[in-house]
DNA sequence: AGTGTTATGTAGCAATCGCTACAAGAGAAT
DNA sequence: ATTCTCTTGTAGCGATTGCTACATAACACT
């Protein structure tokens, strides 16, 4: 593997830390160098441009994101809708994965707006996401697993959009209430 | 009214047209003024800055959206929270609401970058909408009301954030399956 | 008639943006 | 030793950003 690719991965992964911190704030190609520890040019030999840098650095954390649930969540597993909407809520609510939906969110917000590379990487994750969260769903033969994941994504992702504009305090009683909701007692 | 003021009208219903029409994409200020048929030098003399200038706007097309809802849900309106789910899909789901819920997550995204005023105005905005759906919401009394308003909250604007990154086909399917798991038959 | 406030246009500043032209050192290949 | 590719630094370009200095025209008030 060459000097450039080695650094390539070096880059990619302390590119992915940057953004879980300070998600897309920070983010130009000049600050994205300096959190890297490479100057801006060095940046632009490694990637071809901008999309490609964030392209890498998204995908890494990507992966990375998948790894942790399944730790959480192993293959095999089967929860009725109801049990993994309270289940994942609670993972998504821990600091880690809470600076991950954070990003999330600005990643969606940012393909809305028709920006590359997120229009791409945010369509694919959704996908990706909605069928790997299906396949530990335990639903009645009649209904679409991955539609249904669809909305137990909604409802995750929605209360990171919910928290991102709510004290912690109104946080907390949310998550009450949606215990509440969900109770599958 | 002073002519600075009456502009100031003018330029406030013009730039919430254009903000819903083209979400956070055309909002530097030259983009604006032109949006609003003025120049940007103008902009700067009915407006302190370009902070005030978006905290008008957004105002604005939050008040013509509260406005646009009560048709909908009608003072005195009580429904239960699964009832409410359903229906407050279905008229998200619409072209014009579309727009708005486009633009309200790019709003959450602009204040979880802590950018202003989005940090200010949409607090107020997700609090305000909490307790007007909460006011509408038929609950056992040892619930929280306002806290189970914000799930139903979240689980609306997490579809939203579906949709952004969904294909119209899978998000027919999402709204089926919604219809399924909240079906209070 | 003079004077001050209000309203509008022209021009441009300093900062930042993504990106590139150019040169040069380093090491491998011949 | 020479050439060639790989790697890295310096410098800067043209565009866009939010915002401002300055001049001027119009109108109100005394």
């Amino acid at each position: 593997m060459s000097v450039r690719d080695e650094q390539r991965e070096r880059v990619t992964g302390r590119l992915a830390a940057h953004l879980l911190e300070t998600g897309l704030t920070q983010s130009s190609l000049r600050q994205l160098a300096r959190a890297a520890g490479v100057s801006d040019r060095m940046l632009l030999y490694y990637f071809a441009d901008k999309t490609e840098v964030l392209s890498a650095a998204t995908a890494r954390i990507a992966a990375q994101t998948v790894g942790g649930l399944a730790e959480a969540l192993p293959e095999g597993t089967k929860l009725r809708p109801r049990e993994l909407v309270i289940l994942a809520a609670q993972i998504t609510a821990g600091p880690q994965m809470r600076r991950f939906m954070r990003l999330w969110v600005e990643m969606i917000a940012a393909a809305a707006k028709g920006e590359e590379p997120f229009v791409t990487i945010s369509g694919q994750v959704m996908a990706s996401f909605k069928h790997w969260l299906a396949a530990r769903l335990d639903v009645p033969a009649d209904t679409d697993p991955v539609a249904t994941a669809g909305v137990i994504i909604a409802l995750i992702d929605g209360l990171a959009l919910v928290d991102i504009c709510s004290s912690a305090a109104d946080m907390q009683a949310t998550h009450r209430a949606l215990a509440v909701l969900f109770d599958s007692t």
